[in-house]
DNA sequence: AACATCGTGGTACGTTCGTATCACAAACCC
DNA sequence: GGGTTTGTGATACGAACGTACCACGATGTT
């Protein structure tokens, strides 16, 4: 049976099954007999391709980022095409929260990884910390832009109010997570904010 | 040698044993034998005075939640005295912040319990899902109050402020708990925010 | 054709974990 | 003061986990 076999390719399809069985049932109750019956793989393949599950939580973790950055950056080049500069901004808050499933996986399994990253030097050396750093700089690049423009309030600083706002679109992603606020309200008080940052272009006077 | 004991005592003290050890090596490592030998009492204690792990962790995560809401109100109340009511405010939102060990073990359990609460029905049926709530509830109280005595800029919604600003303030918690972030940073993203809220009241014009 | 390497399966090993069991002494009750 | 309850110790048990080991067929190389 053994035809020779993409490495790279294979490895992503474990890790891939890793992300769905974890957004199932939680990062912390995912061991590699899961992630080998989710791939449909044996045991001994998923420790073929990665020698230890550590190696194959990280490389999960990578996948994650890698995918999710995808997602966010087509959100905001598709609200590219609209008037003004506040869709891109919008579409690059909102796009992180955890509105769908795909989204929802994504927070959960990256606010798991941050926890490990607590005590686990290896994950806090992972570039899903640089992550966030991309985005605050691409926001403050989208803010500074708006205020150029004059679209912005006057004394808006650009990068503590992108930070700020990754932030609190981060908080409430966590909030939606665990139920305790629906993505509508969420949406409610990020599109507040931003009014109070942007000149007020809505029609709603 | 058994005399009688207080269970609630007992109780208590195995609690903070599990926060401690929980917050030295995360919540994921911890088992009832770390438990045991941090509170200083035989594993079968442990399961004497908790019949099982999952209400060991329950009963942890009322104590953390009790013991930081405690904490918090304290340095409101403390603010209290101060002349503004942005004082108090202020008070609210650093003291959610992870800027000593005590506040970092907090933010740190309380997310690893976030995460669990996912996917588990008893931890998410929990108050300490409602706490956030109650801290909803008085910041929006404290910005209304400011906003009656005209401390406010115009255009401010109250509750989504306080959302709002709850949300920012957890999610630059975690950006420090992982280390992207100095509390220094937090703390300026933060005051610029309010600085847009409410009046200029500074000294700095 | 011979041989080395690669991909794969099955399974065993040692550890650790949460929980259960057995035993017993001190304290309380009547 | 006999008997029940309560607090405590030591240890056993079954499951699950990550990892290691053995075997073997297919593929590629020379």
């Amino acid at each position: 049976m053994p035809k020779r076999v993409d490495h790279a390719e294979r490895r992503t399809e474990i890790a891939e099954a890793l992300i769905r069985v974890a957004g199932r049932r939680g990062l912390h109750a995912v061991g590699m007999r899961d992630v080998a019956a989710e791939a449909g793989v044996s045991l001994r393949l998923v420790q073929y391709y990665f020698q230890t599950k550590e190696k194959l939580l990280l490389f999960g973790l990578e996948q994650l980022a890698e995918r999710f950055g995808e997602r966010v950056s087509a959100r905001v080049r598709a609200a590219g095409d609209q008037p003004g500069p506040r869709a891109m901004v919008e579409a690059l808050l909102m796009a992180a929260l955890p509105t769908d499933d795909e989204s929802r996986t994504f927070h959960h399994l990256y606010t798991s990884y941050a926890v490990l990253a607590v005590h686990d030097q290896a994950l806090a050396a992972q570039p899903f910390i640089k992550n966030p750093d991309a985005a605050e700089d691409a926001l403050t690049e989208l803010l500074r832009q708006a205020q150029e423009a004059t679209l912005l309030e006057p004394g808006v600083d650009a990068r503590l109010e992108a930070v700020g706002l990754l932030a609190m679109s981060a908080g409430l992603g966590t909030s939606i997570l665990v139920g305790q606020r629906s993505p509508e309200s969420a949406v409610t008080v990020l599109d507040h904010h931003l009014n109070r940052i942007f000149r007020t272009g809505d029609e709603a006077g």
